[in-house]
DNA sequence: GATGAACATGAGTAGTACTCGCGTTATCTG
DNA sequence: CAGATAACGCGAGTACTACTCATGTTCATC
């Protein structure tokens, strides 16, 4: 896996198109799933040449990745305007308005539901490294985080008798079980069921206390 | 989605090419993925030609959800033995034992790790319910292991105050969670992060602690 | 040894991802 | 300006894939 993006369109014209395409796959997704995409009919949603498909992207892959990213981006600024509207004061806090903007966009984001940030699940070299050559998906998401989080949580070095991970780990477990009960909220509830959700952001409490 | 089986073969020679062709598809995951698995290269490796194949299997979905299918019986049938051996006595020493068989299971049986009990990731309805026609995987797995739990979890009945849900959520969720840190801890390290493992432990004793 | 069920087979069908050569348009450069 | 260079546009063609089905063979049972 090398990049999401083969070329990235400059002119104007070709930006527009970029931008259909990736809105055209995020649609599919949501209509037929993601074994049921296919680059033929994200194109022919898209209104345009299959073959300008690929001169944007290196594959379905690839586009899933795009997609990924701008998800990502969507989210982080977001949950940015969130949290210097709140300015929550602990790490509870930090979880539930994270939760909020996570459900916030399941409802509204087209094919959100589907490949969020990458985590389509499929664990192949390919497909975890959508987003970042190096780190996995969630990795990328859980650095992104850390850098909004990084007063809330303790600091580095800590008691060698405590049990407790360190907190960038605690953030990256953490973000792993969310991911899990959230899609796990929405495959019971179209809207995501609400005492999942609560539960979700229970569990994260209890966990992260710090 | 209707079965992971079409045919059950009765006769001598058709169930070892049945087995055959489980174990060629588990061999095949490790070494090549799931989006790198074809149907072609699964029933060469059996030497079975292709039709063969798809007598027993409706296809490729079909295929890994029988293996998952088969993973589960061995998983099920391993833990109960530990239990009935070590005869714990709260749902922290279960959830020990648990994890520990789930991860001996990981390092030891092949494409364990890309399909385990069917959370292949791809949620679409036909890959959700490889294992069952009405509930997705891990429910099918949550359900097995409930009744083998059935005396540690409190009882469905509980206090209004008490903001933990049902037991059976509980379980359900922890499940989830379980599944998702584990893959972490494998996907760091092929022989599974200690680190992480031990982790996934703690958070959910943390969890489920009655 | 006859009858029906289970089993065996692989060329063929339909559909997919992705390429590549060539034509067109935009942008730069002197 | 003109000419050069780069970005963009295109879709028939290639090389795969999953899966079918008609036809033949072996087995269990009476």
């Amino acid at each position: 896996m090398h990049t999401a993006v083969r070329r990235r369109p400059v002119q104007r014209r070709s930006l527009e198109r970029f931008e259909r395409i990736l809105d055209a796959c995020a649609e599919l997704l949501d209509e037929v799933g993601y074994t049921g995409l296919t680059t033929k009919e994200v194109a022919r949603r898209a209104q345009v040449p299959i073959g300008t498909l690929y001169q944007f992207f290196p594959g379905i892959e690839g586009l899933l990745g795009a997609l990924a990213e701008r998800n990502l981006e969507h989210f982080v600024a977001r949950l940015s305007g969130r949290l210097e509207a709140a300015q929550p004061a602990d790490v509870g806090a930090l979880v539930d308005l994270a939760i909020e903007e996570y459900v916030a966009m399941r409802r509204s984001v087209p094919g959100f539901g589907v490949v969020d940030f990458g985590a389509i699940g499929i664990e192949d070299e390919a497909s975890i490294h959508l987003l970042d050559a190096v780190l996995d998906n969630n990795n990328a998401v859980a650095e992104r985080l850390w850098t909004l989080a990084s007063g809330l949580l303790p600091e580095e070095g800590q008691d060698p008798a405590d049990p407790r991970p360190n907190p960038r780990l605690a953030l990256r477990i953490a973000l792993e079980c969310a991911d899990a009960i959230l899609r796990l909220a929405f495959r019971v509830d179209p809207d995501g069921d609400p005492v999942l959700i609560a539960e979700c952001k229970r569990l994260l409490r209890g966990y992260l206390r710090t």
